[in-house]
DNA sequence: GCATAAAATGAATGCATGTCCATAAATTTG
DNA sequence: CAAATTTATGGACATGCATTCATTTTATGC
């Protein structure tokens, strides 16, 4: 009838019925749950940010990535600005989740705590090619769309909450002055240092050293706090009772 | 003849004749200097940027806010890339040459020279509303612009070399061991601190303050060099002679 | 004051964009 | 197995985009 008859030629080609068995490798086989292509096209346009950049991030780079047609981003999002917004939102998601995951496994004095979240902030897992161009892609356009903006920060309360308390037990236990206020200034200083590396691996991609970088910030911390800091981290939990009690 | 014949119209409601007088003052007069025209745009560029965000920045919002007419884009400059590239070069000068200016009158003394930068990178001048957001915005499509990335770092080998020397002067005073190697870091420390604290002003512009981040980096810097700062910079160079001789 | 060059204009072009929607296939339900 | 529902498609549309260029205005040289 009308030219969009090769619908049916399209779906033959390329397309497989079960969404179990897929045949043809040529591209992927129909899905039929929409949890899926939600997360199929999430992922392809933190691919395409990752790829061709932010301001070439279109619909149709999405939907290309993702082997779907066009009509699905406005099937499962209101518009491509919402799916902006969840992608950012699925990026947060990843970061605070894993985390806490290496959080669980990880001792519980304060300069363990320390340690696993500078580790692995600065670990493979959290930095890497990838994740760095798509937090500084969102962060470029933030103060333009205030629902990314909340989502493009990795150090929220709760994870700056974390570190206050770390460093408020083991300024305590250091018996300084002011202990509240050393600690809420190591707190601010420790994370503005991973903001900081982060930058660095940005921009010096090649240059970057994740050991040195770990390096660096526990030789700030051992300045500070000699008794509970190495150049290597928080070794002093390890060798020595640290507790004042 | 054509219907381009209200030139002349639009020239006569809102232009006047000589660059030197105008007096409608609703629009800019006609300029007739090439220059001043290449600035307007790289101006008229950067507060798109801040106002609409990279992605939004069109030759048409840039040419409507220089009160320009959309030929200019094309006449100045290969293509809009070219002036998008022009105007994070004109940027990244900005920010040299402010930090020139201000390390031009301050004095000699390794602290001196620290504060100076330390102050300078955190001060209202460097560090406003307009510049977070032009230097985030341009980062975040460094990745995808290569001419871009060139200009999108605050923290070059000039820099970056002023301070390392500072630091090997301090560190050699101070007759720590491995001098060089804590120069090095505390360098790199240093530089991190302040992308971090940038990193902060754009995403918690509502509490970030100037003072409290400047005396976060002289903690630091004190805990490290305790005999040549304090928690309000380098005071140390002002009471006291540091120099080792 | 005329000729020449420089500066500036904005309509026109073609292409890419985000969104909509009529259609169709796959799946589930009754 | 038919009806209803869910999942998926891609052509069509209006809009906006970067770029081009014939034309006009202003300035300069002679």
């Amino acid at each position: 009838m009308d030219g969009r008859s090769d619908h049916s030629n399209y779906r033959a080609d390329n397309k497989v019925n079960s969404t179990q068995n897929l045949q043809s490798g040529d591209r992927q086989p129909r899905r039929y749950s929409s949890e899926e292509s939600r997360r199929l096209l999430i992922e392809a346009t933190l691919d395409s940010i990752v790829e061709v950049g932010f301001s070439s991030t279109s619909v149709s780079e999405i939907v290309t990535r993702a082997n779907l047609s066009r009509g699905m981003v406005h099937l499962y999002f209101d518009n491509k600005d919402a799916l902006l917004v969840a992608a950012a939102r699925h990026s947060a998601e990843v970061y605070y989740g894993t985390l806490s995951e290496q959080l669980e496994t990880a001792g519980s004095s304060p300069q363990e705590i320390l340690e696993t979240i500078i580790l692995g902030d600065l670990g493979e897992e959290l930095l890497n090619e990838r994740t760095i161009k798509i937090w500084f892609a969102f962060r470029g356009e933030a103060h333009a769309n205030g629902a990314i903006a909340q989502y493009s920060d990795t150090r929220d309360d709760y994870l700056r909450d974390l570190i206050f308390k770390a460093f408020a037990e083991i300024a305590a236990a250091q018996k300084m002055s002011e202990p509240e206020k050393v600690a809420r200034d190591a707190t601010h200083g420790t994370l503005a240092l991973l903001e900081g590396m982060w930058t660095d691996y940005l921009l010096h991609h090649d240059s970057f050293s994740r050991a040195s970088a770990a390096r660096i910030i526990f030789r700030f911390l051992s300045a500070l706090f000699p008794r509970h800091f190495n150049l290597d981290g928080a070794s002093a939990a390890k060798n020595q009772p640290c507790t004042s009690s």
